[in-house]
DNA sequence: CTATCTGCAAAGTTTTTGCTCTGAC
DNA sequence: GTCAGAGCAAAAACTTTGCAGATAG
């Protein structure tokens, strides 16, 4: 459970413009409940548990109508050929360390002025103001005994 | 065009223990040529220029090959819902600044004693080898005259 | 009350798979 | 010559859309 229990949803519509549907709260909540990076899919079944009613074209819809407003973030990792998704929080930005062998996603945090600092710098350069970042490290456990996947790029000399 | 001009289809192919067919090549050498970060279906068809009668399976089963052999890699980025690629070239490793309007991919380079040693750093503590990384920033335009998004997530209090 | 939103089913896209024939080594 | 690999077409998987009825504000 991340920090944002108190997250207003139905002021959250307000900003918005848009109606605050048991769909979309449970969507939004479920999002907030969940550790992992669920698919569409995921997230359709997981409303089911509760909500068994919900149409997935309406998990879709509101995925993408979420995003749009920043208050869902589509992760740009697309492990499986599936969209995934978490909930945008600005208290805890974090990146990702995906395992190379097994996808498994493991988060992290970087120190505000460890890195930000350096991207800023970099928007500046290119003209952008950078709004948000993603950092994706991909490794493979030091102590694993045998890997899955060659690593044999080689090239001529 | 990259400086991989010199890559060795041949040697590669005996490396993987693969066949180097004219469709492996044709792949190879198109992303070689590639500024962008062309999906399948671009791939595809910028073959098709040249070599009519190669199969869009083809493609796809070759991308899946050769990215699991790292000679290519999956883009991190899933603009549009499709998979893109980019020849693996360890001579200019290099980040994407994504523009949140546009979608427009930035490339960028790092310097490597700047930040590469940080994400070292971060994958000891969490007892990983890293193995290559991702980063993307995701920015507007300083200039841009207006925005075709909103950003409005607001939070309680 | 009414314009937005939902669920369902159908359609559209992207990706994978089965199978037979071809061609790289 | 043999077995990995290609092409084709069908299937599967993922996502979007049209429409009629439901409902948040």
């Amino acid at each position: 459970m991340k920090n944002l229990e108190s997250i207003d949803l139905e002021k959250l519509a307000k900003n918005l413009k848009i109606r605050m549907t048991p769909q979309r709260r449970a969507i939004i909540n479920i999002l907030i409940a969940s550790e992992d990076h669920p698919t569409v899919e995921d997230i359709y079944y997981r409303i089911q548990k509760i909500n068994p009613e919900i149409g997935i074209a309406t998990v879709y819809r509101n995925v993408a109508l979420l995003e749009k407003y920043g208050v869902i973030y589509k992760l740009e990792i697309d492990y499986q050929n599936k969209s995934r998704y978490e909930i945008a929080d600005i208290y805890s930005m974090h990146e990702h360390l995906i395992d190379s062998d097994t996808g498994e996603i493991i988060e992290f945090s970087l120190k505000k002025d460890e890195i930000e600092e350096i991207y800023k710098k970099i928007g500046d350069k290119l003209g952008y103001n950078v709004i948000h970042h993603k950092l994706q490290l991909f490794g493979r456990k030091k102590n694993r005994l045998f890997s899955h996947k060659k690593n044999v790029f080689v090239r001529n000399k």
